[in-house]
DNA sequence: GAGTGGTCTAGACCACTGT
DNA sequence: CAGTGGTCTAGACCACTCC
């Protein structure tokens, strides 16, 4: 059992790949369309089948295509992506002053993971856990303080995947006043997270959101429902109040092929009187 | 040549896969750590190679480890993002009404890239494209209409490797007014593009951002020089004008290792004689 | 030169899908 | 049932790194 040495440079699972890779981001094999066989492939490319199998692996990886057992592999349809707009933060903290009434509108839960609550299966967990390292720093408390951690996770009863998880720490020292805010029963809040800071006494400045992207281990895809080649975004948001102390923060996980963050950023006007630029006088 | 029955319900390589990201994760195996050879795994796991190369490609494609022809596969070091901050729109805005001396301190390729400007390759290439479907959707104009497509790239200039890379769409009847905005020799313009947009009358009102992640392909993870396993962050940002009318669309893209994008959002105060909250009143 | 991981082959059994 | 892809084996050659 001799391997025949490689007819050019590139290793012939990348060639596979690369040729189908080309012919699907072409548009010759569109959505939904099966690619040839393995077996067809291997006599077309006169290889073994494990070549093949190794090039859909990587066309897998890269999420272009799907392939599960009795039934031919197909180009993948390109993911509908929900909008997960932020900058309702300003609106959110207007509302923590309005009546309870017009703040019941909104539920937290439905402001952190920006999925309307129909035909899920919320869970909230509240924990007094020790400030790890990290989020000692963030805090700039002391490494082991209390921290009150709160799990919301939203799950699809009729799969069991997961659809929304997020977890949001806070300082116990900052919240005591209010035993209501370690209770988890008393959840959803209305008027969420900005307004449970209100009751004891804090007002927040700005809020911080960073994103990363990282790729989900086989677990996190199972637990998710998400296919091979999908990356999960994580956001971090950091909730700064007016005298620039950060009193909550709050992770949230996002699986890429549903999900688009979207952020706006508002702009004041110029003055009316503002000068008009002049393209005579060349001022560039 | 007989397969012998899986021992459990798992496929053997995902229980290989699965031990060795416990003992990652655990911190049994510290980043740099060399992992056990294939043949110690595959004697350990009494399987055969393949199966042992299988695992390794999974906690691969999970960015885990790292493996190369010759040397021992290793922990991946967990990599350190440059943080790339948004929020600079007003500070930019305002910039563009200050003379050109003080505007040339910031350079536009700067703003759109993040990274500075050191040792690196920049390229800058100007093209008038007919407009897409979907970028003439963007702007609300015909398909087919010119655009005036900007193509932003840093290059390191060892290994050749793309370090940024961002394209600009601006419809060309909205730049007409001024010939300079179609010449790419004027790079880097004194301002950036909140000062070139004002040069034709245009005042920006904000910035709508989206972000979105991607696993890319091996001919990007080659031009990027990426490893395995590590996504793409893509961003889309829609400059709008004051009377809402898109005037510039922005695609970005950057690998997920190196890069960590944020946002900010900031609160105004609430009136200084705002109601306090009563916990005894008990409006919750 | 010994040891590492990368590529490839040929053959086998299995789980699942459709008819 | 035939056909699909998923898993596994055993053996081979190759490219590369390090001692």
């Amino acid at each position: 059992m001799r391997a025949e040495p490689a007819t050019g440079v590139l290793p012939v699972h990348h060639q596979i790949a690369n040729d189908l890779r080309e012919r699907i981001q072409s548009g010759e094999l569109r959505p939904g369309d099966r690619l040839p066989t393995i077996g067809a492939l291997q006599q077309a490319w006169s290889c073994a089948d494990g070549v093949v199998r190794e090039a859909l692996g990587v066309l897998r990886a890269e999420g272009l295509i799907t392939s599960s057992r009795g039934k031919p592999s197909t180009v993948r349809t390109p993911p509908t992506r929900a909008k997960l707009w932020t900058g309702f933060a300003q609106e959110q903290k207007d509302l923590a002053l309005r009546p309870r009434a017009e703040r019941a509108k909104r539920g937290a839960i439905e402001m952190i993971s920006g999925v309307p609550i129909e035909e899920v299966i919320p869970t909230t967990r509240y924990e007094i856990i020790p400030a790890s390292a990290e989020l000692a720093k963030e805090f700039s408390i002391p490494e082991g303080s209390d921290l009150c951690q709160r799990t919301y996770e939203m799950t699809e009863p009729k799969s069991g995947h997961r659809l929304s998880f997020s977890i949001s720490y806070i300082p116990v020292e900052l919240i005591h006043g209010n035993p209501d805010l370690l209770d988890e029963t008393k959840e959803p809040w209305p008027g969420g997270h900005t307004h449970q800071l209100y009751t004891v006494g804090i007002e927040l400045g700005k809020f911080v959101r960073s994103v990363i992207a990282e790729q989900p281990t086989a677990g996190d895809r199972q637990r998710w429902g998400m296919e091979e080649g999908i990356p999960m975004l994580r956001t971090r948001t950091q909730s700064i109040d007016i005298n620039d102390r950060v009193v909550e923060v709050s992770d949230a996980w996002y699986p890429a092929d549903r999900t688009e963050l979207v952020f706006t950023e508002t702009l004041t006007r110029w003055p009316e009187d503002h000068p008009r630029f002049d393209l005579e006088k060349g001022d560039l």
